[in-house]
DNA sequence: CGGTTTGTTGTAAACGTTTCCAGCTGCTGG
DNA sequence: CCAGCAGCTGGAAACGTTTACAACAAACCG
């Protein structure tokens, strides 16, 4: 037997003497007699028979497997969002599928087009940059798609972002609050749409806070511990008095270089981050952060996703795309406290 | 139809005007006539072909899919291992199914018998606790298993090991050898294999280095930062000068709690933790961390079941189960640097 | 008591592949 | 000129389900 010795339907219908459809009717809670629904059971019981999802999926054209792409597992923002993904796809009843594009723009197509292997029902994707090629296999894509992310007008897909243009004013418009007056940033690098919108937002917000915007504080750089710490020593001859970082771990590297600097936190230079992962609550002093809510989209996406699955074949003509916008939220913590001689203002 | 629309191999024959058994052929990049092979292939390019992998899994036995299973997504030893494993399946071709169980034994179990729906080719799982059920399902299981954790002798399953004995044993030892006296343990549930173990390091440890063991230095806790800001208060009163943690996130809450109270790392109390997670690093200072190899456990269970699965169906009798151990590493971060009046002792 | 209904069952087709087998074509070698 | 052979090809079975359909028995009603 090509199977690995497997009990199947039908050799639970050789052994209690009925027909593999009975056996299937009465596995499915179906109308059976008495006796029938009896034998049945106790002859799946004794061979412990599993179900094959296989066939049934091929029978019935879905599998109950749900696709997560995301650039990169290692990544708490990420993290956030399977957990969230997860945890709402298991109560529904699905399996989540989990792809590390490792941020290729190739592996995101790739995945993309995988949907018509029918591998899985549908596909929830993080892409890091959205090329024209992305968006006509967004519009081809051979099943139901929800994107993380900011998408162009007109994509027939549904999307959920993050307002990173507000939350970066709003960490922006905080340290102005609390008496920075110099205010600088390391961002991530600015062909992707977070460093865009990051990039954006501070600028911004500098303006609507009358600062003026000074190239000096500004550094260009990718997502890492590291590139945090050596941005800090291009910033530091600027002297500013308050960094505010694209993210947490560019956040933490460059707590980290001004600390081994002797430069005081929040004292000398205020800091704070964003995502507010689990490295924002584990810096010392703990860093003030924005949260983007990665968890809450990951919930949306991956409800909007099942919202797709349920209404397919129902009236006919899908229902239009929507966008869902996770509003930022701002965490304060110590790396951001007022300076002593600040103007505690409150007003906006 | 009841398929989406989507193209299948029959689509495919009528539009090239040959028969299915020859797409397949041609496909799979069997021999067959220059204009037969020519035709299939513009007819499959033409409809966007793709094949589909249900009814092919469904045809040979094997899904290329293999499941992860683990307590909890959000606890970075895990996101280690899912790296880990994802990058090995990857290589191979096969897919992540991810499976979270939230430390339920119950979904453990679960996991383990719906190897049987044959969804995946094969699981790697990390129990949190091994129970006699666990054992017999492990024993039954309808496909290879891997289990990332102690099992006891027997059970004819490979299975990849940390070393949390000697983890445990070495950090106590660094801690007696940079001049610590009073070494704190907090530690997680004791009715848990890891912390069965981290406890019983943590005594050989103080026997070794001839220290007596002091029930006021031990705090069994759940693991969590929280509750090492907790156990931080409970384990002042015993005035340690040193504190081991279980696990990083213990160790950075009980951090934070000292350093809230002004007591300096390592100058009055050093603190060590366990699994050198990104935490580790993230926190200030720095924090001295065994690595329990989380990657490496991850990378190797993941090898070990894809060897199963290949040499599957081979001679006949399956290989006796195997055993790894992953050695556990010392990372010596700034908070243990030895104390100014300690004898800084190289030796052994 | 015959016709209709109701409930239960089995046969067979279908899902989309792969692959065994047999048949066809066109050669080659005797 | 024909047997044999190689290369291609198509028909059909198989993987393990679900389900439409038809068959059949028992029960009901008039």
């Amino acid at each position: 037997m090509p199977n690995g010795g497997q009990p199947t339907i039908v050799s639970i219908a050789a052994r209690a003497g009925v027909s593999i459809a009975s056996v299937s009717r009465v596995l499915n809670g179906q109308g059976a007699r008495r006796d029938t629904v009896e034998r049945v059971r106790r002859a799946a019981a004794e061979l412990g028979y599993v179900p094959n999802a296989v066939a049934r999926s091929l029978k019935d054209g879905r599998t109950r497997q749900l696709t997560f792409a995301m650039p990169d597992i290692g990544n708490p923002v990420y993290v956030a969002m399977v957990r969230a993904i997860q945890a709402v796809t298991k109560a529904a009843g699905y399996r989540l599928l989990l792809h590390s594009t490792d941020a290729v723009a190739e592996d995101e197509l790739a995945v993309l087009h995988s949907l018509g292997d029918r591998t899985s029902d549908g596909l929830i994707l993080c892409p890091i940059r959205i090329t024209d090629e992305h968006i006509e296999a967004l519009t081809t894509a051979a099943g139901p798609v929800v994107v993380i992310g900011s998408l162009p007008d007109g994509v027939p897909v549904d999307s959920v972002r993050a307002d990173s243009v507000a939350g970066s004013a709003m960490a922006v418009a905080h340290l102005f609050r609390t008496g920075r007056r110099r205010i600088a940033f390391i961002n991530g690098p600015s062909d992707t749409v977070p460093g865009h919108n990051r990039d954006l937002g501070y600028r911004t917000a500098l303006t609507a806070c009358g600062l003026p915007h000074d190239e000096a504080l500004v550094v260009h750089t990718d997502f890492g511990i590291d590139s945090g710490a050596a941005a800090v020593r291009r910033l530091l001859p600027a002297r500013p008095d308050a960094l505010f970082c694209a993210n947490d771990q560019l956040a933490l590297g460059a707590a980290h270089a001004l600390l081994a600097r002797g430069v005081r936190i929040p004292e000398d230079i205020a800091v704070a981050g964003m995502d507010d992962s689990a490295l924002a609550q584990a810096g010392w002093p703990p860093l003030t952060s924005v949260d983007l809510g990665s968890s809450t989209r990951g919930r949306r996406a991956a409800e909007l996703l099942l919202d797709r699955l349920e209404t397919r074949g129902g009236t006919g003509t899908a229902p239009p795309p929507r966008t869902s916008t996770a509003p930022p939220r701002l965490v304060v913590r110590a790396s951001t406290a007022p300076t002593t001689d600040s103007p505690i203002t409150r007003t906006a």
